[in-house]
DNA sequence: GTCTATAGGCTGATAGAC
DNA sequence: GTCTATCAGCCTATAGAC
């Protein structure tokens, strides 16, 4: 059952609106759950009673509870992914450090407000079986981001782009659960480090 | 039962050889077990049996699984805490530079060898109800860079050596886990990181 | 001190009523 | 389509034999 991949994708996408408002229900209970009481505290009965659905209609679209927290994974590395492709796209003529400095906003926008989710969602991967396709939005998003550095002279484009996501994660997830509120600053700190990072791989690898 | 404290410490330090080589025994099968399946992996049986002794036995020494988890999380903290302390102990005439990486050097060991462990217990800490003393343990690393730090003209020093143990865990982390073995590479990028970083806070906070 | 056996509780998932 | 009720399995922790 765990190496069932297929009981790990949301079972159905439902086109009526009920459908659509109780899965969206589910989601928001999931993502709360994982917030407060991390991957333990997650089980079917809990995400029903605080979705105020019961077991039974949660079954109907999600397979399993994996199929919850895949299903959040796949959200939000969709979105950062978006942000990251629409800023890409929407930077012609602007300067290389302008553009890494929107990036970068759009990553702190996204892991900042709700830390601890990211993070549980971010562990959560490496322990449940996720679907190839959510996996790959992590790969296209590193591939994005080295091709832009690749086009600006960054030496190891690929290693330099796990590097500036895994830093900049790591910083901006840890401010945010010490309490940190002040976005600005926590984004102006990462950018000390992300451009002393690529200053150095402008020259040498 | 997860609000009481006294359930995740160890239940006594053994004195005999015999009960210490038990202990043992269960922290690494502890270990091995977080490694590769992760906290949901981990249950007294399961770790009973990896470590070769009855569940009965490990009850004599640990009373509950979390104990085991924040043990393990403790040792770690220490040993870092450690190694940070006599770096700076026996830093005497050294540069600024030298000693960060040497402190970068101590980091990095503890963490690139076993990526996956340092992740899970990392991620354990905010879901199980961990005792104070090991929760201080990073207060105290964190401190002590700062400290180290705020000699040498950086500025907002607390919050600097935040930044920078958070950000270069996360870098280390994720290249272990994308299975990067050339350690002394992975250390010179986060080198990169860790001055650029400073080298901006030296100035303007 | 170490074991086996088991109790008691909780969870994932389903069946069947409405 | 949504619900309640339930079963079978797994887990923690303990009791009692040796």
């Amino acid at each position: 059952m765990k190496s069932d991949l297929a009981a790990v994708n949301p079972r159905k996408t439902p086109r009526q609106r009920r459908s659509a408002v109780l899965v969206e229900a589910i989601y928001e209970a999931g993502a709360r759950i994982l917030e407060t009481e991390g991957l333990a505290g997650l089980n079917t009965n809990r995400v029903a009673t605080v979705a105020g659905v019961s077991v039974g209609s949660l079954y109907q679209y999600f397979p399993s509870k994996e199929a919850i927290v895949a299903g959040l994974l796949r959200q939000s590395r969709q979105d950062l992914l978006d942000g990251m492709r629409q800023v890409l796209a929407t930077s012609e003529g602007e300067t290389f450090e302008v553009i890494v400095d929107r990036l970068l906003g759009v990553a702190a926008r996204g892991q900042f407000d709700r830390p601890s989710l990211a993070r549980t969602l971010e562990y959560a991967e490496g322990m449940l079986a996720i679907d190839q396709e959510t996996r790959a939005l992590k790969t296209e998003l590193a591939e994005e981001i080295a091709n832009f550095l690749a086009q600006h002279g960054i030496a190891r484009p690929l290693i330099a782009a796990w590097d500036l996501i895994s830093l900049v994660r790591g910083l901006i997830d840890a401010a945010g659960l010490r309490g940190e509120t002040d976005a600005a600053d926590v984004q102006k700190r990462a950018r000390y480090a992300v451009f002393g990072y690529l200053e150095k791989m402008r020259v040498a690898g």
